[in-house]
DNA sequence: AGAAAAAACCCCTTTCAAGGGGTTTTTCTA
DNA sequence: TAGAAAAACCCCTTGAAAGGGGTTTTTTCT
Protein backbone atom coordinates (compact mmCIF):
# COMPACT_ATOMS: atom_id res chain seq x y z
CA UNK A 1 0.00 0.00 0.00
CA UNK A 2 1.75 3.22 -1.17
CA UNK A 3 -0.45 5.48 0.64
CA UNK A 4 0.87 4.06 4.04
CA UNK A 5 3.56 6.34 5.61
CA UNK A 6 5.90 4.04 6.47
CA UNK A 7 8.17 4.16 9.84
CA UNK A 8 11.46 6.18 9.16
CA UNK A 9 14.24 4.47 10.91
CA UNK A 10 17.90 5.77 11.48
CA UNK A 11 21.10 3.66 12.43
CA UNK A 12 23.76 4.95 14.06
CA UNK A 13 27.37 2.30 13.98
CA UNK A 14 30.44 2.77 12.90
CA UNK A 15 30.84 -0.68 11.46
CA UNK A 16 29.83 0.21 8.01
CA UNK A 17 29.53 -3.21 6.57
CA UNK A 18 26.81 -4.29 9.98
CA UNK A 19 25.05 -0.55 9.30
CA UNK A 20 24.69 -1.17 5.72
CA UNK A 21 23.40 -4.61 5.64
CA UNK A 22 21.30 -3.63 8.81
CA UNK A 23 19.57 -1.01 6.32
CA UNK A 24 18.67 -3.35 3.64
CA UNK A 25 17.38 -5.91 6.75
CA UNK A 26 14.92 -2.66 7.47
CA UNK A 27 14.01 -1.64 3.98
CA UNK A 28 12.98 -5.14 3.53
CA UNK A 29 10.35 -5.29 6.48
CA UNK A 30 7.05 -4.52 5.81
CA UNK A 31 6.43 -0.85 6.70
CA UNK A 32 10.04 0.27 7.41
CA UNK A 33 12.33 2.03 5.90
CA UNK A 34 15.50 3.84 6.77
CA UNK A 35 15.71 7.77 6.61
CA UNK A 36 19.74 7.93 7.25
CA UNK A 37 22.72 6.26 8.43
CA UNK A 38 25.02 7.66 10.95
CA UNK A 39 28.78 6.79 12.19
CA UNK A 40 28.50 8.29 15.30
CA UNK A 41 26.49 10.38 18.00
CA UNK A 42 27.42 13.22 16.36
CA UNK A 43 26.61 12.48 13.05
CA UNK A 44 22.56 11.38 14.40
CA UNK A 45 22.95 14.84 15.84
CA UNK A 46 23.88 17.12 13.11
CA UNK A 47 21.66 14.96 10.74
CA UNK A 48 18.15 15.50 13.01
CA UNK A 49 18.94 19.12 13.49
CA UNK A 50 18.97 19.69 9.74
CA UNK A 51 15.27 18.59 10.28
CA UNK A 52 16.21 14.80 9.12
CA UNK A 53 13.70 13.58 12.04
CA UNK A 54 13.46 9.70 11.69
CA UNK A 55 10.62 7.75 14.42
CA UNK A 56 13.33 5.16 15.41
CA UNK A 57 17.15 5.56 16.03
CA UNK A 58 19.04 1.97 16.02
CA UNK A 59 21.69 2.88 18.61
CA UNK A 60 24.96 0.77 18.92
CA UNK A 61 26.39 1.45 22.58
CA UNK A 62 30.40 1.75 21.41
CA UNK A 63 30.33 4.64 19.13
CA UNK A 64 33.65 7.11 18.65
CA UNK A 65 33.19 10.62 18.90
CA UNK A 66 29.74 10.52 20.80
CA UNK A 67 28.69 7.05 21.82
CA UNK A 68 25.69 5.48 22.52
CA UNK A 69 25.21 6.81 25.97
CA UNK A 70 25.56 10.53 24.90
CA UNK A 71 23.27 10.42 22.17
CA UNK A 72 20.61 8.26 24.27
CA UNK A 73 20.58 11.33 26.31
CA UNK A 74 20.59 13.70 23.88
CA UNK A 75 17.72 12.52 21.92
CA UNK A 76 15.80 11.97 24.92
CA UNK A 77 16.00 15.54 25.88
CA UNK A 78 15.60 17.25 22.38
CA UNK A 79 13.66 14.83 20.28
CA UNK A 80 11.68 12.69 23.26
CA UNK A 81 9.24 11.34 20.98
CA UNK A 82 12.14 9.70 19.07
CA UNK A 83 12.09 5.99 19.94
CA UNK A 84 15.99 4.58 20.45
CA UNK A 85 16.29 0.87 20.43
CA UNK A 86 20.17 -0.31 21.80
CA UNK A 87 21.99 -3.01 19.49
CA UNK A 88 25.12 -3.94 20.59
CA UNK A 89 26.84 -7.16 21.73
CA UNK A 90 27.05 -5.51 25.24
CA UNK A 91 25.41 -7.57 27.90
CA UNK A 92 26.32 -6.82 31.04
CA UNK A 93 23.72 -5.21 33.51
CA UNK A 94 25.20 -1.71 34.11
CA UNK A 95 25.67 -0.96 30.52
CA UNK A 96 21.87 -2.25 30.14
CA UNK A 97 19.95 -0.46 33.15
CA UNK A 98 22.17 2.59 32.05
CA UNK A 99 20.76 2.82 28.85
CA UNK A 100 17.43 2.52 29.85
CA UNK A 101 17.99 5.30 32.62
CA UNK A 102 18.78 7.69 29.83
CA UNK A 103 15.76 6.98 28.02
CA UNK A 104 16.27 3.70 25.79
CA UNK A 105 13.02 2.40 25.06
CA UNK A 106 14.23 -1.10 23.70
CA UNK A 107 17.42 -3.71 24.00
CA UNK A 108 19.06 -5.66 21.66
CA UNK A 109 21.48 -8.04 21.78
CA UNK A 110 23.29 -8.45 18.17
CA UNK A 111 23.23 -12.94 18.76
CA UNK A 112 19.19 -12.12 18.43
CA UNK A 113 17.81 -12.98 14.93
CA UNK A 114 15.63 -11.17 12.23
CA UNK A 115 12.35 -12.08 13.30
CA UNK A 116 13.12 -10.54 17.11
CA UNK A 117 15.11 -7.88 15.22
CA UNK A 118 11.10 -7.24 13.28
CA UNK A 119 9.21 -7.68 16.70
CA UNK A 120 11.76 -5.48 18.73
CA UNK A 121 10.76 -2.53 16.25
CA UNK A 122 7.19 -3.57 16.20
CA UNK A 123 6.96 -3.57 19.82
CA UNK A 124 8.68 -0.09 20.26
CA UNK A 125 6.24 1.95 17.77
CA UNK A 126 3.33 0.24 19.04
CA UNK A 127 3.74 -0.85 22.87
CA UNK A 128 6.61 1.78 23.82
CA UNK A 129 9.00 -0.42 24.91
CA UNK A 130 10.83 -3.82 24.27
CA UNK A 131 12.83 -6.37 26.42
CA UNK A 132 13.79 -9.64 25.03
CA UNK A 133 13.75 -12.50 27.89
CA UNK A 134 17.18 -12.43 27.95
CA UNK A 135 17.33 -8.82 29.00
CA UNK A 136 15.03 -8.24 31.07
CA UNK A 137 16.32 -10.96 33.28
CA UNK A 138 19.52 -9.40 33.34
CA UNK A 139 17.45 -5.88 34.11
CA UNK A 140 15.97 -8.20 37.45
CA UNK A 141 18.97 -9.80 38.44
CA UNK A 142 21.19 -6.71 37.74
CA UNK A 143 18.34 -4.60 39.67
CA UNK A 144 18.91 -7.11 42.64
CA UNK A 145 22.41 -7.36 43.39
CA UNK A 146 22.20 -3.21 42.91
CA UNK A 147 20.04 -3.55 46.26
CA UNK A 148 21.81 -5.74 48.28
CA UNK A 149 25.40 -5.38 47.71
CA UNK A 150 26.85 -1.19 46.98
CA UNK A 151 26.66 -0.04 50.35
CA UNK A 152 29.44 1.67 49.73
CA UNK A 153 30.16 2.30 46.53
CA UNK A 154 34.36 1.32 46.07
CA UNK A 155 36.24 4.65 46.03
CA UNK A 156 39.76 4.65 45.29
CA UNK A 157 42.47 7.40 45.86
CA UNK A 158 45.37 8.35 42.92
CA UNK A 159 48.06 6.18 44.72
CA UNK A 160 45.38 3.21 44.87
CA UNK A 161 44.94 3.34 41.16
CA UNK A 162 48.23 4.15 40.53
CA UNK A 163 49.59 0.82 42.48
CA UNK A 164 46.68 -1.18 40.65
CA UNK A 165 47.98 -0.55 37.50
CA UNK A 166 51.77 -1.39 38.68
CA UNK A 167 49.83 -4.86 39.98
CA UNK A 168 48.42 -5.52 36.38
CA UNK A 169 52.02 -5.68 35.13
CA UNK A 170 54.77 -8.86 36.06
CA UNK A 171 56.96 -6.37 38.16
CA UNK A 172 57.18 -8.47 41.82
CA UNK A 173 55.94 -5.63 44.98
CA UNK A 174 59.42 -4.73 45.61
CA UNK A 175 59.65 -3.47 42.33
CA UNK A 176 56.59 -1.48 42.86
CA UNK A 177 57.77 -0.16 45.56
CA UNK A 178 60.85 0.80 44.22
CA UNK A 179 58.75 2.77 41.12
CA UNK A 180 56.53 4.00 43.57
CA UNK A 181 58.89 5.23 45.59
CA UNK A 182 57.62 3.92 48.66
CA UNK A 183 59.25 1.15 50.91
CA UNK A 184 57.82 -2.29 50.26
CA UNK A 185 55.99 -2.09 53.87
CA UNK A 186 54.18 0.75 52.55
CA UNK A 187 52.94 -1.57 49.38
CA UNK A 188 52.14 -4.34 51.67
CA UNK A 189 49.62 -2.03 53.23
CA UNK A 190 48.33 -1.07 49.88
CA UNK A 191 47.73 -4.27 48.40
CA UNK A 192 45.83 -5.08 51.75
CA UNK A 193 43.74 -2.18 51.83
CA UNK A 194 42.64 -3.02 48.37
CA UNK A 195 42.40 -6.64 48.94
CA UNK A 196 40.00 -5.66 51.81
CA UNK A 197 38.25 -2.74 49.74
CA UNK A 198 37.52 -4.86 46.74
CA UNK A 199 37.07 -8.02 48.34
CA UNK A 200 39.52 -10.15 47.02
CA UNK A 201 42.49 -12.12 48.27
CA UNK A 202 45.13 -12.10 45.76
CA UNK A 203 47.68 -10.01 43.31
CA UNK A 204 44.85 -12.31 40.50
CA UNK A 205 41.83 -10.84 41.87
CA UNK A 206 43.46 -7.23 42.06
CA UNK A 207 44.47 -7.34 37.98
CA UNK A 208 40.68 -8.81 37.56
CA UNK A 209 39.29 -6.15 39.20
CA UNK A 210 41.15 -3.32 37.71
CA UNK A 211 40.10 -4.71 34.27
CA UNK A 212 36.71 -5.64 34.56
CA UNK A 213 36.59 -1.89 35.57
CA UNK A 214 38.44 -0.31 33.15
CA UNK A 215 41.38 0.95 35.20
CA UNK A 216 44.25 -0.42 33.24
CA UNK A 217 44.98 -0.53 29.58
CA UNK A 218 44.90 -3.69 27.92
CA UNK B 1 21.94 -15.30 -16.61
CA UNK B 2 20.69 -18.20 -15.18
CA UNK B 3 23.58 -20.79 -16.24
CA UNK B 4 26.23 -18.99 -14.91
CA UNK B 5 27.14 -21.10 -11.27
CA UNK B 6 27.50 -18.81 -8.58
CA UNK B 7 30.13 -18.67 -6.06
CA UNK B 8 28.91 -19.73 -3.10
CA UNK B 9 29.39 -18.24 0.46
CA UNK B 10 29.65 -19.69 3.65
CA UNK B 11 29.14 -17.20 6.63
CA UNK B 12 30.36 -18.13 10.50
CA UNK B 13 29.35 -15.30 12.90
CA UNK B 14 28.05 -15.29 16.47
CA UNK B 15 26.06 -12.52 16.05
CA UNK B 16 22.45 -13.75 14.29
CA UNK B 17 21.92 -10.44 13.20
CA UNK B 18 24.64 -9.04 11.75
CA UNK B 19 25.20 -13.14 9.91
CA UNK B 20 21.73 -12.79 8.18
CA UNK B 21 22.09 -9.23 7.33
CA UNK B 22 25.00 -10.37 5.68
CA UNK B 23 24.25 -13.09 3.92
CA UNK B 24 21.26 -10.90 2.15
CA UNK B 25 24.31 -8.79 1.66
CA UNK B 26 26.23 -11.73 -0.46
CA UNK B 27 22.67 -12.59 -2.31
CA UNK B 28 22.31 -9.45 -3.61
CA UNK B 29 25.78 -9.28 -5.09
CA UNK B 30 25.58 -10.65 -8.31
CA UNK B 31 27.20 -14.01 -9.37
CA UNK B 32 27.47 -14.84 -5.42
CA UNK B 33 24.75 -16.55 -2.89
CA UNK B 34 25.00 -17.59 0.66
CA UNK B 35 25.27 -21.80 0.77
CA UNK B 36 24.79 -21.60 4.62
CA UNK B 37 25.08 -19.96 7.91
CA UNK B 38 27.04 -21.16 10.90
CA UNK B 39 27.34 -20.06 14.33
CA UNK B 40 30.90 -20.79 15.03
CA UNK B 41 33.93 -22.72 13.60
CA UNK B 42 32.74 -26.14 14.86
CA UNK B 43 29.31 -25.65 13.18
CA UNK B 44 31.25 -24.69 10.07
CA UNK B 45 33.36 -27.77 9.97
CA UNK B 46 30.51 -29.73 10.45
CA UNK B 47 28.70 -28.37 7.88
CA UNK B 48 31.61 -28.76 5.39
CA UNK B 49 32.22 -32.14 6.40
CA UNK B 50 28.12 -32.93 5.40
CA UNK B 51 29.31 -32.04 1.92
CA UNK B 52 28.26 -28.47 1.71
CA UNK B 53 31.55 -27.02 0.59
CA UNK B 54 31.73 -23.48 -0.37
CA UNK B 55 34.14 -21.34 -2.38
CA UNK B 56 34.39 -18.73 0.46
CA UNK B 57 34.20 -18.74 3.81
CA UNK B 58 33.51 -15.53 5.79
CA UNK B 59 34.78 -15.99 9.07
CA UNK B 60 34.66 -13.84 12.69
CA UNK B 61 37.90 -13.98 14.42
CA UNK B 62 36.10 -13.68 17.88
CA UNK B 63 33.56 -16.72 18.15
CA UNK B 64 32.98 -19.52 20.58
CA UNK B 65 33.62 -23.24 20.53
CA UNK B 66 35.87 -23.07 18.10
CA UNK B 67 37.09 -19.44 16.86
CA UNK B 68 38.75 -18.17 13.73
CA UNK B 69 41.83 -18.90 14.23
CA UNK B 70 41.44 -22.47 14.73
CA UNK B 71 38.84 -22.63 11.75
CA UNK B 72 41.21 -21.25 9.44
CA UNK B 73 44.04 -23.71 9.86
CA UNK B 74 41.59 -25.86 9.53
CA UNK B 75 39.90 -25.18 6.49
CA UNK B 76 43.49 -24.45 5.28
CA UNK B 77 44.45 -28.29 6.03
CA UNK B 78 41.51 -29.84 4.96
CA UNK B 79 40.13 -27.89 2.11
CA UNK B 80 42.92 -25.51 0.87
CA UNK B 81 40.92 -24.06 -2.11
CA UNK B 82 38.26 -22.66 0.26
CA UNK B 83 39.16 -19.35 0.36
CA UNK B 84 39.12 -17.47 3.92
CA UNK B 85 38.45 -14.19 4.11
CA UNK B 86 38.29 -12.76 7.73
CA UNK B 87 35.71 -10.30 8.82
CA UNK B 88 36.44 -8.62 11.88
CA UNK B 89 36.69 -5.39 14.10
CA UNK B 90 39.95 -6.58 15.73
CA UNK B 91 42.54 -4.38 13.20
CA UNK B 92 45.65 -5.25 15.40
CA UNK B 93 48.90 -6.38 13.61
CA UNK B 94 49.41 -9.67 15.23
CA UNK B 95 45.95 -10.85 15.07
CA UNK B 96 45.98 -9.83 11.06
CA UNK B 97 49.53 -11.10 10.78
CA UNK B 98 48.62 -14.40 12.30
CA UNK B 99 45.27 -15.20 10.48
CA UNK B 100 47.02 -14.89 7.30
CA UNK B 101 49.58 -17.11 8.02
CA UNK B 102 47.66 -19.93 9.35
CA UNK B 103 45.97 -19.43 5.36
CA UNK B 104 43.51 -16.58 5.22
CA UNK B 105 42.98 -15.23 1.82
CA UNK B 106 41.33 -11.56 2.79
CA UNK B 107 40.84 -9.45 5.98
CA UNK B 108 38.24 -6.83 6.14
CA UNK B 109 37.20 -4.78 8.76
CA UNK B 110 33.85 -4.48 10.12
CA UNK B 111 34.04 -1.01 9.01
CA UNK B 112 34.56 -0.92 5.62
CA UNK B 113 31.82 -0.46 3.29
CA UNK B 114 30.05 -2.76 0.94
CA UNK B 115 31.54 -1.85 -1.81
CA UNK B 116 35.17 -2.78 -0.57
CA UNK B 117 32.80 -6.06 0.43
CA UNK B 118 32.49 -6.58 -3.13
CA UNK B 119 35.85 -6.00 -3.92
CA UNK B 120 36.91 -7.99 -1.78
CA UNK B 121 35.11 -10.90 -2.67
CA UNK B 122 35.87 -10.48 -5.95
CA UNK B 123 39.54 -10.36 -5.39
CA UNK B 124 39.61 -13.35 -3.48
CA UNK B 125 37.88 -15.28 -5.98
CA UNK B 126 39.86 -14.04 -9.16
CA UNK B 127 43.30 -12.64 -7.66
CA UNK B 128 43.88 -15.13 -5.02
CA UNK B 129 43.99 -12.34 -1.91
CA UNK B 130 42.68 -9.45 -0.81
CA UNK B 131 44.33 -6.69 0.89
CA UNK B 132 42.93 -3.36 1.77
CA UNK B 133 45.16 -0.64 2.24
CA UNK B 134 44.66 -0.29 5.79
CA UNK B 135 44.95 -4.06 6.37
CA UNK B 136 48.43 -3.81 4.10
CA UNK B 137 49.79 -1.10 6.14
CA UNK B 138 49.56 -2.74 9.28
CA UNK B 139 50.53 -5.83 8.05
CA UNK B 140 53.97 -4.44 6.40
CA UNK B 141 54.22 -1.95 10.05
CA UNK B 142 53.41 -5.48 12.09
CA UNK B 143 56.61 -7.25 9.83
CA UNK B 144 58.95 -4.60 11.22
CA UNK B 145 57.85 -5.16 14.59
CA UNK B 146 57.72 -8.94 14.12
CA UNK B 147 61.67 -9.21 12.07
CA UNK B 148 63.02 -9.96 15.42
CA UNK B 149 60.14 -12.18 17.46
CA UNK B 150 57.49 -14.46 16.97
CA UNK B 151 58.33 -16.79 14.33
CA UNK B 152 55.54 -19.05 14.81
CA UNK B 153 51.63 -17.87 15.95
CA UNK B 154 50.96 -18.90 19.15
CA UNK B 155 48.64 -22.16 19.42
CA UNK B 156 47.12 -23.31 22.18
CA UNK B 157 45.42 -26.24 22.75
CA UNK B 158 42.36 -26.85 24.97
CA UNK B 159 43.79 -27.68 28.20
CA UNK B 160 46.41 -24.93 28.02
CA UNK B 161 42.78 -22.50 27.39
CA UNK B 162 41.48 -24.29 30.26
CA UNK B 163 44.56 -23.87 32.85
CA UNK B 164 44.70 -20.25 31.49
CA UNK B 165 40.88 -19.54 32.36
CA UNK B 166 41.45 -20.86 35.58
CA UNK B 167 44.81 -19.10 36.19
CA UNK B 168 42.48 -15.40 35.83
CA UNK B 169 40.75 -17.17 39.21
CA UNK B 170 41.67 -16.59 42.36
CA UNK B 171 42.49 -19.83 43.03
CA UNK B 172 45.90 -21.25 43.83
CA UNK B 173 47.87 -23.44 41.30
CA UNK B 174 47.37 -26.59 43.67
CA UNK B 175 43.41 -25.80 43.91
CA UNK B 176 43.39 -25.36 39.83
CA UNK B 177 45.42 -28.93 39.69
CA UNK B 178 42.25 -30.50 41.52
CA UNK B 179 39.88 -28.83 39.73
CA UNK B 180 41.61 -30.10 36.39
CA UNK B 181 41.72 -33.82 37.79
CA UNK B 182 45.80 -33.23 37.62
CA UNK B 183 48.41 -33.57 39.96
CA UNK B 184 50.33 -30.25 40.99
CA UNK B 185 53.18 -30.96 39.32
CA UNK B 186 51.22 -31.15 35.79
CA UNK B 187 50.33 -27.95 36.34
CA UNK B 188 53.87 -26.75 36.64
CA UNK B 189 54.58 -27.88 33.26
CA UNK B 190 51.48 -26.44 32.09
CA UNK B 191 52.39 -22.67 33.02
CA UNK B 192 55.77 -23.30 32.29
CA UNK B 193 54.97 -24.03 28.52
CA UNK B 194 52.48 -21.53 28.47
CA UNK B 195 55.63 -19.04 29.97
CA UNK B 196 57.69 -20.15 27.56
CA UNK B 197 54.69 -19.80 24.41
CA UNK B 198 53.63 -16.40 25.79
CA UNK B 199 56.82 -15.14 26.65
CA UNK B 200 55.98 -13.94 30.47
CA UNK B 201 57.36 -14.87 33.52
CA UNK B 202 54.62 -14.79 36.10
CA UNK B 203 50.68 -15.30 36.94
CA UNK B 204 49.69 -11.96 36.55
CA UNK B 205 51.30 -12.42 32.79
CA UNK B 206 48.84 -15.19 32.37
CA UNK B 207 46.20 -13.17 33.05
CA UNK B 208 46.78 -10.09 30.97
CA UNK B 209 47.70 -12.41 28.12
CA UNK B 210 44.37 -14.11 28.60
CA UNK B 211 42.42 -10.65 28.68
CA UNK B 212 44.28 -9.24 25.87
CA UNK B 213 43.42 -12.19 23.79
CA UNK B 214 39.34 -12.73 24.86
CA UNK B 215 40.35 -16.07 25.87
CA UNK B 216 38.14 -15.58 29.55
CA UNK B 217 35.12 -13.36 30.38
CA UNK B 218 35.06 -10.26 31.88
C1' DA C 1 49.10 23.13 70.11
C1' DG C 2 47.38 18.55 71.20
C1' DA C 3 44.70 14.57 70.08
C1' DA C 4 43.28 11.47 66.59
C1' DA C 5 43.65 9.53 62.16
C1' DA C 6 46.08 8.23 58.29
C1' DA C 7 50.12 7.08 55.89
C1' DA C 8 54.51 5.14 55.82
C1' DC C 9 57.51 2.20 57.77
C1' DC C 10 59.57 -2.35 60.09
C1' DC C 11 59.80 -7.57 61.51
C1' DC C 12 58.36 -12.34 61.34
C1' DT C 13 55.92 -16.57 59.61
C1' DT C 14 53.56 -19.53 56.40
C1' DT C 15 52.16 -20.57 52.07
C1' DC C 16 52.42 -19.95 47.18
C1' DA C 17 54.90 -19.13 42.86
C1' DA C 18 58.58 -20.07 39.93
C1' DG C 19 62.75 -22.43 38.34
C1' DG C 20 65.69 -26.34 38.27
C1' DG C 21 66.44 -31.18 38.11
C1' DG C 22 64.54 -35.81 37.04
C1' DT C 23 61.13 -40.49 36.16
C1' DT C 24 57.13 -42.95 34.45
C1' DT C 25 53.31 -43.52 31.41
C1' DT C 26 50.82 -42.81 27.33
C1' DT C 27 50.53 -41.76 22.41
C1' DC C 28 52.21 -41.34 17.99
C1' DT C 29 54.57 -43.09 14.21
C1' DA C 30 58.13 -45.00 11.30
C1' DT D 1 56.61 -53.33 17.56
C1' DA D 2 60.50 -50.65 18.81
C1' DG D 3 61.75 -45.99 19.46
C1' DA D 4 60.73 -41.26 19.80
C1' DA D 5 57.82 -37.71 21.46
C1' DA D 6 54.57 -35.91 24.40
C1' DA D 7 52.03 -35.76 28.55
C1' DA D 8 51.79 -36.58 33.32
C1' DC D 9 54.07 -37.22 37.32
C1' DC D 10 57.70 -36.41 41.39
C1' DC D 11 61.46 -33.86 44.34
C1' DC D 12 63.96 -29.86 45.82
C1' DT D 13 65.29 -24.88 46.20
C1' DT D 14 64.67 -19.94 46.19
C1' DG D 15 62.22 -16.02 46.22
C1' DA D 16 57.67 -13.79 46.11
C1' DA D 17 53.05 -13.35 48.01
C1' DA D 18 50.06 -13.01 51.78
C1' DG D 19 48.86 -12.49 56.65
C1' DG D 20 49.96 -11.34 61.31
C1' DG D 21 52.02 -8.44 64.71
C1' DG D 22 53.90 -3.86 65.71
C1' DT D 23 56.34 1.56 65.59
C1' DT D 24 57.19 6.09 63.69
C1' DT D 25 56.08 9.96 60.94
C1' DT D 26 52.95 12.94 58.71
C1' DT D 27 48.42 14.97 58.10
C1' DT D 28 44.05 16.56 59.73
C1' DC D 29 40.95 18.53 62.69
C1' DT D 30 39.31 21.13 66.30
Amino acid sequence: MKTVKKIQVAIADDHVLLRTALARLVNSFDGYSVLFEADNGKDIRAKIMQHQVPDVVLLDVNMPEMDGFEATQWLHKNYPHIKVLVLTMLSDERTIIKMFRLGAKGYLLKNAGPEEFKTALDSIVNKDVYLSEYVSNKLVTGLHKDADRDEKPVILNEKEKDFLRWACTELSYKEIAEKMFLSPRTIDDYRQSLFTKLKVHSRVGLVMYAIRNGMVDI
